[in-house]
RNA sequence: GGCUGGGUGGCAGAGUGGUCAUGCAGCGGACUGCAACUCCGCGUACGCCGGUUCGAUUCCGACCCCAGCCUCCA
């Protein structure tokens, strides 16, 4: 008997138990970037969140399709690409490049599916007729305006009423709009702009219209979970969902609508326009990408999570402490396939079913570690080994080698075959009980990054970081 | 102002109506030439005020505080 796997959903603000809507095969979709510049490291929260999730879902069931999406037609692209004096496109496609390699640093798996807005052009314009033709968007002077009062549902997710929203709209409303709170589905384009020509003139979709389109081509008209920040529950979710129910007379858009908390540098969420943000880039070149997963995972997902120097040196140590226990019992498991694994924790399997408590399920690895420290039955140790490693793959972690990720990239200050020969003479000198010539090097190595610890083994090194 | 979510020990962060989270840091001990690693043991906690209860950090109410969102590209 499996656990249930439960999931707070937004649309009910309670746990419900997962079951997708066929019975062996789950849709998810995620929001996913606007490449307009390299990513934060706040923006891979929900990347690396479903991640665990999409991992979890595939112990159990055979087929998850999972579509994150890339918006590549966007304002804010055009306006940088101005400001670069580069080809609009050109710049979409780069970022789009940086945001996967950010990705697969951070041991992202693939989504099954990434969807390109700017591909999907035919599905969106074909959307947008059909919720005219449902008398739930009209154009007016170039642009496509859903009509909210069309929908009796609308609100439901952020679950506010038309009322509220209306008591806290403090932007111009344009003249061409029905009802302030109708948002644009279609708008036109000058020359200069990215454009496709519609049957309302050259324009370009709106931002919500196009998660609406490319959701329902690789997933269909209804998807079991639908993901992304907290900070999209409205307007973008609350209009995707008003756009997809419409346009296919569906109940819902999604069963379970999911959401992460967001990540806060200095007390305030970080983001671009405030100017507190670190970009993954950066990050990874001052520390390896493992540690800032971990740091991802271990708040709960739905929580906000405070980033900060500290949050990395805990990460880091906490897993110097995993890959300790794994480097105490070395096995050659290297080529295991984990995802054909049968068997899975049950302490970390049972935390991540339970609303993907990360934190819980990174204590159940601990445990894990901890009774590898303690036994001295070899054949148990490997089998805790072998836990601990399935463990961690459904968290997306401790899947290097221990001794790469105490030693890590060269840092080409100090190779490892120099160290290696100090480490010999070193021993050399306790050998002859020059204890002082042998703290001197050990010092020395220290100094320059690299700790040693005598083993019954012999001796081994880390390299220790400053720099989380 | 409205709508969400939250306030747990030095830090991060789970959880529970009455025994333990976990990691880091701290303290004592074992191991070690000394360290490191590891092991054993220890400590400090549930924002505030009421209520329910034999008993509340956990349930209920008020209050205070914090974060996110409040639309057409912030």
């Amino acid at each position: 008997m499996t656990t249930d796997i439960r999931l707070h959903n937004t649309a009910s603000g309670t746990k419900e138990t997962f079951a997708p809507l066929q019975p062996d095969r789950v849709t998810i979709y995620v929001c996913g970037p606007t490449v307009y510049n390299y990513v934060h490291i706040g923006n891979a929260r929900p990347s690396v969140v479903f991640d665990v999730l999409v991992r979890l879902l595939r112990t159990r069931y055979s087929e998850v399709i999972y579509a994150r999406n890339v918006t590549d037609v966007d304002d804010k692209i055009n306006r940088q690409a101005l400001a670069n004096g580069e080809p609009i496109q050109a710049l979409a496609d780069r970022y789009t490049l940086t945001f996967e390699a950010d990705m697969e640093a951070l041991w992202v798996l693939p989504p099954t599916v990434s969807p390109r807005a700017t591909h999907h052009i035919p599905q969106i314009i074909e959307m947008i007729q059909i919720l005219i033709a449902k008398g739930h968007a009209y154009a007016a002077e170039g642009h496509v305006l859903f009509s909210v009062t069309t929908d009796p549902a609308y609100g439901h997710l952020s679950r506010r009423s038309l009322d509220d929203i209306l008591a806290g709209a403090r932007v111009e409303i344009a003249p061409y709009k029905r009802d302030p709170k109708d948002f644009v589905l279609w708008k036109p384009s000058t020359p200069e702009l990215p454009g496709w020509d519609s049957p309302w003139g050259r324009g370009r979709p709106g931002w919500h219209i196009e998660c609406s389109a490319m959701s329902l081509s690789h997933l269909g008209p209804q998807i079991d979970i639908h993901g992304g920040g907290s900070d999209l529950v409205f307007p973008h979710h609350e209009n995707e969902s008003a756009q997809s129910r419409c346009a296919l007379d569906t109940e819902r858009m999604a069963r379970f609508w999911l959401h992460n908390g967001m990540l806060t540098l200095g007390s305030e969420k970080m983001s671009k326009s405030v100017g507190n943000i670190e970009l993954i880039i950066d990050l990874r070149r001052r520390h390896p990408p493992e540690l800032l997963r971990y740091a991802l995972l271990s708040g709960q997902y739905r929580s906000p999570l405070a980033w900060s120097p500290d949050l990395l040196a805990q990460a880091r140590a906490s897993l110097n402490r995993l890959y300790q226990a794994l480097r105490d019992v070395p096995g050659n498991d290297t080529s295991i396939d984990y995802e054909h694994a049968t068997q899975w924790p049950d302490g970390v399997v049972n935390a991540l079913a339970d609303d993907l408590n990360t934190p819980a399920a990174l204590a159940e690895l601990h445990a894990i570690a901890s009774s590898m420290n303690r036994t001295d039955e070899p054949a148990q140790a490997q089998q805790l080994r072998q836990t601990l490693l399935a463990g961690g793959w459904l968290l997306g972690l401790l899947s290097q080698p221990a001794e790469d990720w105490f030693k890590g990239a060269d840092d080409g200050v100090l190779d490892a075959h120099v160290i290696d020969s100090l480490i010999e003479a070193r021993n050399e000198a306790r050998r002859g009980k020059n204890f002082q010539r042998a703290d001197e090097i050990r010092q020395e190595l220290l100094s320059r990054g690299v700790e040693l610890e005598d083993s019954r083994e012999g001796t081994r090194w880390r390299r220790v970081n400053e720099q989380d």
